[in-house]
DNA sequence: CGTTAGCACTCTCATGGGGAGAGTGCCAGC
DNA sequence: GCTGGCACTCTCCCCATGAGAGTGCTAACG
């Protein structure tokens, strides 16, 4: 079987003829005939163009859904196309504007972003928009507060660095005054702001296991609220948009498919695993027919990347649809709105005049 | 033409005989034929019953989708089955405990727990569950606290009676220090618990309105951090779950329906509108085939009741699906189910020793 | 030797004509 | 008033047929 990794044997007509199966494969979502790149391709005959193909198919770049059809593009052929044949054409202005207009609303708390996120992702790109959320223990303090609410029960709110805020009501052992909540919650934002959710927890047992004989009630019950407060619980959250318009996409004509893909998109876990194989290496990845359910079963593509604060990636954010998708356009896309929402996190409470 | 509601018309045999094929249309989801009601129906031949059930097709409660087909049940029917034929089968005792299990977990918020019902109601009926939310205006307030995050950057925690969690950020003219935010909080608690946001509203610009002259500097800042923070705007959330069950009804075997299902669902105001029409009476009520769209041409039903503290209603809770569904367990379900997420929002502060 | 025109072959898809099956409506008889 | 019988109707499945699209191969051409 011949590799179809080794690009030498492509010669640069060979390559133009794939690129232009793959653009009106992506066009028009079917199989694509040597008489339409003849058409495309200047000056060399359908029978040209079908010599050509037969030897892209034997190399794995095409194949045929039957004999005597045109050919279809396989993932290797996105692959190749994403890497070195495609020009990634720039965001219109427009749309930059659009996605920064809409993500740069400044005094909102970040789970409204995510969300608005995933919905701009699904909105240009007429794919399924994703984003999931940073993990909980992973996101740096900014406050904490502590608001009574009835006898024994205490809301905790929790605000990080990034604007994310979490709500959780807790129940103490006993009633405990308002003042003192209010110096509990002092004491805890200037002590442990700028240390993620984690970090405090190790700190926080490590105190009660050193200095258990040493503490007062007011630092036990302050540790106990922190305890109940601030501990990390829960799956990573995560936005999907836009699965109703890949109804519209020729490719999922046939209720047992469209069944298969809500299911797929129904388990979120494995969701947030596929996206965060994306984590890794910094720019925007493509997942294609590689290993998980999803691209293969359904032929769908993952593009995503993730976003955060520097060199720390706080989650992840993509498109998933049909292989036969835009790359050219939806790998800026992502690329940009990967950007833009790190952009919008770093600044959301960045008006603080260094108080940390 | 017949009228279709004078019931005086249909002798108990007839009524047998239409209630048989409800519910054998309810299970099999197939034109019903004279000769499957005849080996029900003890003692009679299949000609006889095709008389009968041409009669009720007459009256209005049946129809062929063709000639020489069996019959199918109308709205009219489903409406005289669900008020005077059918017999609610009381909850097992299994589902009736994992509600209430699931639903007072007790120590969340309330948005928490409309998710969770939603879900349940699901889960339980293996149609779409839908619960809107309480209008912001209309919940009643039970605590504020205003948290500093960053410069003038100011975070709004807002805590409803009923358990409702509302965070917004929101941004004042200067920097406010921390201890007056804490006043601030102190003062509005104190003075507001126990009214709705927006009658509030209401006092907070008579107050501008009137001793605008006699504020001092703290007095006019706490007014407008109440009007920034108290403002309810946006639409009142919904909730849906479990549009993908709908999937694997046979009647949703075709892709066009599919879509339009989804659009329906999509246009989330038009949902709280139709369940809110169910608000009225107290009741679980029932629409069939009536003036929305959904309805008529998805031919849905909506099974919804109204929930909240006695009297004053909060929302709307219930099932979305198929009219071929069983009535019999999903209007007990619905009605168990606000019985107890009305119990659960009215337990969730309840240990609260009389502050209000 | 690469390119091309021509042609036979294959496979899909739409069309239409049975024929079986299910169900009805009606009538005559009990 | 009920029932058995029978003709009629409509759907649905199956199959054959034919058009159309596209390929693979081969022979000829520059």
């Amino acid at each position: 079987m011949p590799d179809a990794r080794d690009q030498g044997k492509l010669s640069p007509r060979d390559r133009e003829i794939l690129k232009d199966v793959i653009l009106t494969y992506i066009l028009n979502a079917e199989p694509v005939s040597s008489r339409s790149v003849a058409k495309h391709n200047f000056g060399l005959s359908a029978a040209t163009i079908r010599n050509v193909m037969a030897d892209l198919e034997e190399w794995g770049y095409l194949m045929q859904p039957h004999t005597s059809a045109g050919r279809v593009p396989t993932a290797a052929a996105y692959h190749l196309f994403i890497q070195s044949m495609m020009e990634a054409r720039t965001l219109p202005v427009r749309e930059r504007r659009y996605i920064e207009d809409n993500l740069k609303g400044g005094a909102t708390d970040a789970d409204h972003l995510l969300g608005t996120a995933s919905h701009l992702l699904s909105e240009l790109s007429s794919h399924v928009g994703v984003v999931v959320a940073p993990a909980i223990g992973e996101t740096v303090l900014k406050a904490v507060d502590f608001v009574p609410i009835a006898g024994r029960k205490i809301l905790c709110v929790v605000v990080s660095s990034t604007g994310f805020i979490d709500n959780k009501v807790i129940e103490t052992e006993e009633e405990v005054p308002r003042e003192e909540l209010v110096r509990i919650s002092n004491y805890l934002t200037e002590n442990f702001a700028g240390q993620t959710l984690r970090e405090i927890r190790e700190r926080l047992v490590r105190m009660m296991v050193e200095e258990k004989e040493k503490m007062d009630r007011v630092l036990a019950r302050t540790v106990e609220l922190a305890q109940a407060g601030l501990t990390a619980d829960g799956a990573p959250g995560v936005m999907v948009d836009g699965t109703s318009m890949l109804l519209a996409k020729p490719e999922l004509s046939d209720i047992a498919r469209v069944r298969r893909m809500f299911e797929a998109f129904a388990d979120k876990a494995r969701l947030v695993r596929i996206l965060n194989r994306c984590i890794q290496g910094g720019g925007v990845r493509v997942l294609i027919g590689e290993d998980c359910e999803l691209t293969t079963d359904l032929e769908f593509s993952v593009v995503a990347t993730p976003y955060g604060l520097g060199e720390r990636p706080l989650g992840t954010l993509g498109i998933v649809g049909p292989s036969r998708m835009d790359y050219e356009k939806i790998i800026p896309l992502v690329n940009f709105l990967g950007d833009t929402l790190s952009r919008a996190l770093a600044e959301t409470f960045s008006s603080d005049p260094e108080r940390r």
